[in-house]
DNA sequence: GTCTATAGGTGGATAGAC
DNA sequence: GTCTATCCACCTATAGAC
């Protein structure tokens, strides 16, 4: 039924994926799809709703790995396994991350006032995250949220100057220092 | 001699302190400058030379910020204004520090190649404080250069987050998270 | 040094035939 | 639903007159 409006918008997720927001003209896209640009109109109304649908996928897909990290056993493995959720989603979609995190696109913005704020509830589930952490004993009782921001900042940070080559570091490597330089944080959040 | 070559790279400036690389175009400069766009290349090869004398200019800025931590008295004192020093430039060159930092610039990597590496002398500096601070004993004893990758994680991460809005934090409100999660960090790497 | 005129490219979007 | 033809806006850059 909407099979066309499925290739579409594949076609356009993965010109996203490749070369970021600039990398997606309706040009492009109908290449890819094998159509002219002007068919892609009767299945999107714009350009910038042919984004917004991919970027509201990126959130969605995003939001899926948080949320597997709530299969762990204890607040401190949750934890755990939310950083490297975090880790694993900015390494395997690199593009989607830096659209979302990095360089907020105007659909970015679209995205979060037809959806709900997604960066403020990445915010909260870390909040929560941490909180049951501080009940549990497993860090230290302090104001959650700004454990939480000083947590969230510092694994954006890593993986930020990490995407803009700024490390110099190949993705094993990277992967290490991760590891170690949360251990590093931690040592002074822990009880 | 050479007036009209730094009223374009001022427009220049203007122009891209206020909408970043992409409200820079040959016409946005001319206008600003008075004159039509045909006229600039009589100073500059093209427009790429254009933003790397500006972005060029950028690195420079930043460095003096730096530099004037070397002012403090003491090891941890001179660290400290470090931090401090990132934040400020951060806070009151926000553009300039979003294409040097966050959405690298064809540009600014042409600016590393001509004027040497920018980013990893930033990095550099940051080993230096963190070997003498361990070395006075004001740091607990590591390895310096994956301390030095998580304060500057640390910061980059805070101060993105906050450019991109996500904290939602007004900036007198971000300079106090700033300086309270710092301290949560140094907590973990205080001798 | 600055102008006008112009070439040449990219990209979004619509009209109307089929 | 998809096509061709087309418009419009905006961009970099050059040639040659003044």
């Amino acid at each position: 039924m909407t099979e066309a409006r499925t290739r579409i918008l594949n076609a356009t997720r993965e010109l996203f994926l490749a070369g970021g927001a600039e990398a997606v003209t309706m040009r492009s896209v109908a290449e890819r799809v094998g159509v002219t640009a002007t068919a892609l109109y009767r299945h999107f109304e714009n350009k910038d709703a042919l984004l917004r649908a991919v970027i509201g996928a990126g959130f969605e897909s995003f939001g899926g790995y948080l949320y597997r990290a709530l299969r762990g056993s204890s607040a401190s493995e949750r934890l755990r396994l939310s950083g490297q959720a975090y880790l694993d989603f900015a390494l395997e979609q690199p593009e989607m991350y830096r659209t979302i995190f990095m360089a907020p696109h105007p659909a970015v913005v679209a995205c979060e006032e037809t959806d709900g704020p997604h960066q403020s509830s990445t915010f909260h589930f870390l909040v929560d995250r941490v909180r049951e952490c501080m009940q549990a004993g497993a860090l230290r009782a302090d104001e959650p949220e700004g454990v939480a921001i000083a947590i969230w900042a510092h694994v954006h940070g890593l993986v930020s100057l990490f995407l803009t080559g700024a490390t110099g570091q190949t993705e094993p490597v990277f992967r290490e220092t991760y590891r170690r330089s949360l251990d590093r944080l931690f040592a002074g959040l822990d009880a």
